[in-house]
DNA sequence: ATAAGTGTATTAACACGATTAATACACTTC
DNA sequence: GAAGTGTATTAATCGTGTTAATACACTTAT
């Protein structure tokens, strides 16, 4: 079940994303469900369906569900969600590592990181 | 010598920190060296003296200038630049490797991505 | 074929946050 | 104490992201 928090700062269809890759990622949905229609879903929620069109449009450029006008949408194959979402996450950070090794950062260090590095996250 | 672009969408501030941050990291401007006061820099582009400000509280924030009140701002010693932009380049980093491990991925696969990856760019 | 379901596209209103400005305060040096 | 320096606070402004309103396109079943 989709639960919306308005106190969160996070908009709605990123709540809903999060909500339906959660269900997806973690069996509650399976490949080849049928999710709710945008317009169900929007009236069940209370909100407007092109939020939720919003929604289901970015899962499905990440892999994570097909459309098809006319018939509704569906859970994509676990392959294809892990392949897209890899893809978009590694999109982001190679310009960071780009830098990293500018900085003169070597692979070993890097190594250490993937494990469980600890440092202080001096993050701003 | 700085230079603005007005065509360009990225605000006046983050133009100041990346022109700074260049003749840092080229050279141009040595560890040690006295920067332009806040208002002379300001007087000399044509801009809001809090502007200048915020770059260089951002750049110290970095690790890059000191700020001494009433004295001035100085370019800080290479080794902190490095440092400190590093922490700030992993702590972006480290919740998406976190997914990335939760997606399955190796530390076999993350080694080959830190060389030279071959990947196709599935930008949004 | 037509109605009722589905997803999709376009446009506009709205709100919030980032950016910049205005102004006053605090410190150092001469 | 005057003239330089950085710092803090507040407010105005402007963009952009988010959401809504509305119309369009497709599929299925009656």
């Amino acid at each position: 079940m989709i639960h919306l928090d308005y106190r969160d700062s996070r908009p709605i269809y990123q709540q809903v994303k999060d909500n339906l890759r959660r269900m997806m990622v973690t069996g509650v949905l399976n490949a080849g469900d049928k999710l709710p229609s945008v317009r169900a879903l929007a009236s069940q929620l209370s909100i407007n369906p092109n939020t939720i069109q919003r929604a289901y449009a970015e899962l499905e450029a990440e892999g994570y569900v097909v459309s098809v006008t006319g018939k509704g949408n569906f859970v994509a194959e676990g392959d294809t969600q892990n392949q897209a979402r890899r893809q978009e996450l590694l999109a982001k950070m190679r310009p960071m590592m780009e830098e990293l090794k500018a900085l003169g950062m070597t692979a070993e260090e890097f190594a250490v990181l993937w494990e469980g590095g600890k440092d202080d996250a001096a993050s701003k």
